[in-house]
DNA sequence: CATGAATGAGTTTTCATTCAT
DNA sequence: TATGAATGAAAACTCATTCAT
């Protein structure tokens, strides 16, 4: 379950799943406020309650930090994400309830998902790759949701573009608040776009239906 | 029209012109390879063809650089926006018309706008208002245009909302292109967005004056 | 015997010794691959087979394994050579019998003797005097092969003289080897440098004999 | 001249002659007391008299000091040694003049050549081997000397043995000062190790002569 | 006796910025 | 105006050593 890719010199694997843990901790709180670039090392030492050194008895350089960071926002929303979907009972009121869900969760998670989409970039190509990933699994998720809770048949290039839209649209709840939030309430913007979706949608399908 | 908010000990407005074009155009093409942060001042002086003291001669410091780069970059966007809105036929054809030419612009321009989203938030906050402000500005033009061209009446949080969207999905062809520019090409990228879009605005319009 | 220069905690001297054993087989290695002090102190103990804890129940300081090196390199030296010497036939042949096995002992160990020859200086003057002090019975014990095998009476000088060119010739072969080793096999080598040398002696001795 | 592998920032290529030449100086000197590994670059910095930031203007790297010294100390050597030996006057006495010479200089450099013997390994082998080289060149030189001042006709390989037998007892009196200089005086030691080496040449030329 | 997690002083190196020429 | 040498604070990372278990 932990990411391996980082190699830890200590043996107790729980002990490294726990400084881990408080190290993700205190890395986020720093990363939130000044960003991946303006933290330094002794900040995420201190800021996880232990010394230098033992900050890096359990990662190798400073980019495993984000990477386990990164990593630990993924899951965190994947997990969410994944305990909200209730896939036996398919429907169109299933799929607004997991639009609900996840920009419900992406409200809460503003800081988290602004810190992936600005310090990723600065994750090497590999560990890159592995994030990414994913984020790939989540908007499949999306897409299986799509497809099951809406009785029209969509092609599946229409499918990927929804998801992907609904999904950049929660994030973009978070990452351009700055806007946003001035305008709308977490509920009227929840409304507005599900509202949107399921037009766009349906109507789409009808259309599509017809031709 | 230049950003006097960056200093330059430089009397010759013109001179500081045009010293600055060369240093927007190097360290836009350094912060495309590597972000700003792993860009050292000396590689933009030596990118943009002048010395390390002469870079200093024009700013005050290595943020000055961002915004000067960003705020191009934004002036740039606008004005090929600008240019291509024809204000005095508005029609759907125009808003279609409107978002195929955004769309292309932000398929031109992705590297530069990757820098946009991954390093404004490394502006100071005076700074950072100043090019936000121009976001703003953009996505008010946008809804203008949504607003002209529709026949249908629609609130003022629902034309915010779609010009938002699509301002959003413009940009998510360039920062999801990893994923995005597998499954589709552009113009079938622009012509299901356009349709997604049309499609929700008019039959939200449609239901809503029913309502 | 064993260097008690250096202070354990452990109480049993066989373990002591046992440990040290294994220590000094780990850490010689290690010099010989990557240096003293590119050699950390979890390699040694890794090397030796036990934890960097227990390492440091056998010695108390990182210098303490260079001092022990030190010595059991020298002892060992010090050891086959005496095994090698008949000292109840005095005579020209067993000179020659001397030169040759120790030769061939430096072209066994010519990693150790790099090791002696490049880390020694970084001992602490009192044990690094102790060690030097083997050296200086080891050329003790070439001077008298010398005075005893050779028939004519030599000057103490020339004989000290003759054995520290013929120790240092030894230890040439081993680190000179990039420069010699591709002129001479180890039988040429010893064959010509014998011959100079006891030219050198015999001619020497006669000239001084004639004076 | 000046050994440009190591690259500089700084572009005038005198003033990074002058620097250097401050900084093999000061370097020298720490090296000397204290060896290379334990001598830390913002010692090296102090000792010659900059800060820190511009002693890494200089170089790139602190194995790059080492070096520049290393270099330094073989070119000195080397063109000492070259202006002594008069090339049009060979002879016996000619040979001896160089072997005192030699022994002398290294006599005067006794520090230096320590450092080259303890830290050249601590190059990597790029680098060594270009220092090397040079001593190899050295070694050539003396073979010359000897194959032109003696009359007698010798093998290449005695010739070789014998330049390097003299190479090493000057070093020799340099880094075996501890045992030898409490027994002979420079003088002696000269007078004695040139009797040596021309009588064992000698009745080696002599003897292969009869054969 | 053995272990290995914790520590933090110390090391090399970078780089934004200044200022004399 | 233009240059580039000089600066030193700050950063990432290492590793000998200790000590509780």
């Amino acid at each position: 379950m932990a990411p391996d890719q980082v190699i830890s010199s200590i043996k107790d694997a729980e002990l490294v799943a726990k400084r881990r843990q408080q190290m993700i901790q205190g890395a986020v709180s720093l990363f939130k406020e000044k960003g991946f670039h303006r933290t330094t090392t002794r900040e995420i030492a201190r800021a996880s309650g232990f010394s230098i050194g033992t900050l890096y008895e359990y990662i190798r350089t400073k980019e495993d930090v984000l990477f386990l960071v990164c990593d630990a926002i993924y899951e965190q929303v994947k997990t969410r994400l994944e305990s909200v979907i209730d896939w036996w009972n398919p429907s169109v009121a299933t799929l607004e309830q997991v639009v609900d869900s996840y920009f419900r969760l992406m409200d809460d998670m503003q800081e988290e998902v602004l810190i992936m989409y600005q310090e990723v970039k600065s994750l090497k190509k590999e560990t890159k790759d592995y994030v990414m990933q994913k984020e790939r699994d989540m908007v499949t998720m999306l897409e299986k949701v799509i497809t099951t809770c809406l009785p029209e048949v969509m092609s599946n290039q229409d499918v990927a573009l929804a998801a992907n839209n609904m999904f950049v649209q929660g994030q973009m709840w978070a990452f351009r608040r700055w806007m946003l939030q001035k305008q709308f309430t977490l509920e009227t913007y929840i409304s507005r776009q599900t509202h949107f979706l399921l037009q766009a949608l349906s109507i789409n399908a009808a259309s599509e239906e017809k031709a």
